[in-house]
DNA sequence: TGATTATGTAACTGTTGAGATTACATAAAA
DNA sequence: TTTTATGTAATCTCAACAGTTACATAATCA
């Protein structure tokens, strides 16, 4: 959802747009979207302006911005499911497991966001107007 | 918790090893350990024996089991989130983003796999064993 | 200044998915 | 045939996330 709000703020080219006219892209409520803008805020990858004839915009241009920082800002929570129980700390196994695959899984989360970087905005961008080239109404 | 059982079967060295020790290590519910035996017997990972005095082995030795495989078995939905509502199709974005993004996490999916079959099921033992050399007594 | 517009944010309500639990039929070995 | 262990269904709980309503606050414009 976050990269479909910033390819919409890509689209309009600076354009302050409100959080009810992404919530009609998205297909969804404002208030969903203003949550996760607060996320993209504290990435420093859009500005948002408060009071009437305000808006959303992103604070660089859509070449200079990658998925992987995207993802970073929205992902809060680890792309591999953790236990909700602790292991059985008897079992030699379950006792030194967790670490070791923390490790594993930090590195495979790695090489997800390397290649995430290889994808800018500007990218996506230029991958739908690709994809769907006879549209070109600006509708938000 | 697919690879920790793996790694108990792994450790166990083709002993059958039953899903109650199994949810002994992982400190959860045997009925939880066959669910996910079920996924890893589809997948060809391990083999399961009923009965008095069965369980379950691995199907291959650890140093052929890479976790991208155990991955692929058991990872049944996408890793990245699916809108819950479909976008606004009147949105020229809403409209096209959704091939689009499927292309790019495919291939940051793709990345992943790559990096996850560079460990092996016995280099998992491997990094365990490093990790907590003392312990030696097998509990489950 | 005051009306208007839009964000920030709290509080509450679904909904969904994963794990947990109980129960029981079935299969295989002793 | 008794015992042991799996396969599987039904149900429950719980956390995370999306959705909704409501309202205070901030910024613009007439």
């Amino acid at each position: 959802m976050a990269v479909h709000v910033l390819a919409v703020l890509a689209y309009k080219e600076g354009d302050p747009v409100t959080s009810a006219m992404l919530a009609g892209s998205v297909n969804t409520n404002p208030v969903i979207i203003r949550r996760l803008l607060l996320s993209l805020q504290r990435a420093r990858l859009v500005e948002t302006r408060m009071g009437a004839g305000a808006g959303s915009r992103l604070s660089r241009s859509p070449g200079r911005i990658n998925l992987a920082e995207v993802y970073r800002a929205v992902e809060a929570a680890e792309p591999f499911a953790k236990p909700a129980r602790k292991a059985n700390t008897a079992c030699p196994v379950g006792h030194c497991i967790r670490e070791t695959l923390n490790r594993v899984f930090a590195s495979a989360e790695n090489a997800l966001e390397r290649d995430l970087e290889k994808t800018t905005l500007a990218g996506v961008i230029g991958m739908i107007k690709a994809t769907c080239p006879a549209i070109v109404k600006k509708t938000g």
